[in-house]
DNA sequence: AAATTTTTTAAACAGTGTTTATTATTGAAG
DNA sequence: CTTCAATAATAAACACTGTTTAAAAAATTT
């Protein structure tokens, strides 16, 4: 069976080789930018090639999304040495923010661009980024165990959380923080980040 | 001069039913999916006419945003009518996410679609952004004024605030709620909304 | 070495944004 | 009223897009 396990992998590595070339191109060009001709050009195969191994463009792009979440999560495993529940929830949303003002486009891809998500591909990303959705409820969830909020409420609670990391990396993702000066917007973000931690104390 | 006069109403004429077919469209089919020849088939021209009144598609987009900053900033304009600061700021937010929640492609089109931007069209466009975002800000300055926060930093509590609902909106409109069941969406944005404004009465 | 299976690709199809040269239509002048 | 210049509209083309298909090339099995 040794030849079909090379076969095997040799059509794994022409995979990565494609999606490699793939989320090259599109970090610099967006996701739109990027042609199948293009890719094909960047790993010297004929753009009909690609189709062999991607059922189509979406499907390619699925599997950027996986990659994006896979890199998210790693962002994230540190977090399993912080014991105390308080502690572990802020760097929680300091990670979060770090990871999506320093990975734009990955943050873009996973949680901004509109895109199938309907793929079959999309449901093993999709279970990734349950897990670590996960891994923010629970957390939440034991604060709230420990007393750290006055309400109960552990989903409206995480949601409002979630919304407001995700607000501040969706407004300077999507370049909508234009009446702030270039240099003055990542340390707007962070002072506010401060605020609202403090803020959360009382929630 | 009347001839000349007609001339520029029917220009302008053009331009409306252009611009009126293309959002039409875009409403129903995103930016991506209208072409120019979409629009060319609704109002009955050849695809090259358009291009006798707008530069390229991207101006047609600008000309879009534009107009769906308008209907914003009307949505904004009862707001006008409240003399108390905090109350005309809570309104504010709410007012912010029922338009968000509700006229999702609109918002979309002003405040996460990637897009020209850079377009002279859209200083138009970013000018009425402007006035309706000093609004907003001088609402906070007032509040600031009246002590109803701790904190005295205006801008950096108007950008958390805005943060927060444009996150709210944000993960609402690119469908980044699936695990919450779909009826139950709008309910904990609101819910979170209640839970926020409790939040920052502190802040 | 021949036959079969697998992998690759050239070419085509229908679509895209945009430009250009040509045709209609309109307004002014003789 | 007819001619002439200016304006408005378009057909056709260009270079691109995602995707499919049939033919060619390469690798494997017989």
């Amino acid at each position: 069976m040794s030849i079909a396990d090379r076969k095997e992998r040799e059509k794994e590595e022409m995979r990565r080789n494609i999606l490699s070339a793939a989320l090259g191109l599109f970090r610099e060009k967006g996701y739109d930018g990027v042609s199948i001709r293009n890719i094909a050009d960047a790993i010297e195969y004929s753009p009909a090639t690609i189709y062999l191994y991607f059922r189509d463009k979406n499907e390619i792009f699925a599997a950027l999304q996986y990659e994006a979440a896979g890199v998210m999560r790693d962002h994230f495993l540190p977090l399993l040495q912080i014991e105390n529940p308080w502690e572990r929830l802020i760097d929680f949303g300091r990670r979060y923010m770090d990871f999506g003002l320093k990975y734009s486009d990955l943050y873009d891809l996973i949680f901004i661009i509109r895109a199938p998500m309907e793929h079959v591909e999309n449901q093993e990303c999709w279970a990734l980024g349950m897990t670590t959705h996960q891994f923010f409820t629970q957390t939440v969830q034991t604060c709230v165990d420990a007393r750290y909020f006055k309400s109960t409420d552990t989903e409206a609670i995480a949601y409002t959380l979630w919304a407001y990391v995700h607000g501040v990396v969706a407004l300077f993702v999507r370049d909508r923080m234009r009446m702030y000066p270039p240099e003055k917007r990542e340390e707007l973000a962070r002072k506010s980040f401060a605020m609202f931690t403090k803020m959360i104390e009382v929630l």
